[in-house]
DNA sequence: AGTAGATCGTTCGGGACCAAATAGTAGTAT
DNA sequence: ATACTACTATTTGGTCCCGAACGATCTACT
C-alpha cells in the first residue's frame, strides 16, 4: 500500500490530501496543521453565518455583540477587562464603546476613586436587545452543531478549551 | 445536590457556570453554545498569536498568506474560487491581490476565453514566500495543540469538519 | 443583429481592528 | 512639593474587511 494512502486517510477531506501530497517535502505536522485550520475555517464559516443571519437584522457587529454578551454576562465591568473578555484590544473597544453608546445601548460611567478608570455598564435597552437576540443566536448555534451529539459537543468544548489554554500560556510569557 | 452543581459541572469554565446561571430563564442550549464559543475564542487567541508571531515578521497579514497558501496547495487559481477557498469576499480578494501583486508574490492573468475572468498563478518569489513561512507557521500549530495526543487532534479535526459541512449546508440552501 | 439577464472583477463607503503614540491620573520615592 | 514610574482610556495612522453599487463581458433568446 503506498505511503500517500496509509490508514486514516479516509479521515482526510481533499484540501488535506492535498496539503500532505504537495507539501510532503516540507515534512509537516499534518494533524496539528488539520486541527488548527479546521478551527479556522469553522470559525469563520459560523461567523460569517451568525453575521449574515442573526446580527444584521439587528444591526450590530459581531464585536458590539460580544461586548453586549459580556456585560450581561458579567454584570457592569471596566474598560480593560471588558476588552480582555470581548477578545479584542483596548484602541476597538474605545470605538465599539462609542457606537453602542451612540444606540443607547451601554454608557461609561466615571469610577470615582480613579478617575482614569471607566466602567461600563448596560442599559435597559442593551439588556433587551441581549435578551431578544441570545435565544436566536443561540437557536443558530444549535443548527450549526446539528451534527454532533452530546457527547460529541462536550469534547469539542473541551479539547477547544485546551488549545486556547495552550496559546494563552504561550502567549504570556 | 443542588442543580447548579450537577454532574458534569466540572467539564465548565467559570464563564460557562455564569452563562448557565445568568441566563437560566432564556432556556438556552448549553452544550451548543460552550462547543460554538469555544470554537470563536480559540479561533482569535490563535490567529492573534499566528499574527504576531509569525505573519508579522514576513509582513503578511492573515488573508493574504491564506491566499498565497491556497494557490500553492491547489494551483493557479481564478478569482472567484480562490476568494472562496481563502473565506473572504470578492472585494476583499482585489485588495489583497493588488498588495501581492506589488510584492511581487503573484500575478494575474487574463483568461482568453472570458475576458471577464482573472487567473491568479504564484510567482517563483511567492513560492518561495510559502515554503519559508509555512514550516515556520505549522512550528506554532504544534505548539498550540501540544497539551492533546494525536487521538485527540484527529478528534478535533473531524468533529470541527463535522460543523463547518452543517454550516456550510444551512448556507447554500 | 439586438436586447435582457446573469456573472465576472473592481470600486467605494464605512466600520472594525491593531499597534503605537498620547494625555491624564495615581502612587511612590526623593 | 517635585519628579518619577506605572497605569488608565483615548487618539492616531494604517490595514483589513464586507456589502452594495458599478461597469464590463458573456449567454440566451427572439
Amino acid at each position: 500500500m503506498p505511503r500517500a494512502f496509509a490508514a486514516g486517510d479516509e479521515e482526510l477531506v481533499e484540501a488535506e490530501r492535498l496539503i500532505r501530497d504537495r507539501m510532503a517535502e516540507l515534512d509537516l505536522d499534518l494533524l496539528s496543521l488539520a486541527a488548527v485550520s479546521n478551527v479556522f475555517r469553522t470559525a469563520t464559516a459560523v461567523r460569517n453565518h451568525m453575521e449574515r443571519g442573526v446580527l444584521r437584522r439587528h444591526e450590530l457587529s459581531w464585536s458590539a455583540f460580544t461586548v453586549l454578551f459580556v456585560l450581561r454576562i458579567w454584570g457592569p465591568q471596566e474598560s480593560r477587562r471588558l476588552a480582555g473578555e470581548a477578545g479584542i484590544s483596548g484602541g476597538t473597544l474605545t470605538g465599539v464603546l462609542d457606537t453602542l453608546e451612540r444606540k443607547g445601548l451601554a454608557e461609561r460611567r466615571a469610577v470615582p476613586e480613579d478617575r482614569r478608570r471607566v466602567e461600563v455598564i448596560l442599559t435597559d435597552a442593551g439588556n433587551k436587545v441581549v435578551e431578544e437576540v441570545m435565544p436566536a443566536f443561540n437557536r443558530e448555534e444549535s443548527l450549526v452543531t446539528g451534527g454532533l451529539t452530546d457527547d460529541e459537543m462536550a469534547v469539542l468544548a473541551r479539547l477547544l478549551r485546551k488549545v486556547l489554554q495552550t496559546t494563552e500560556d504561550l502567549d504570556n510569557r
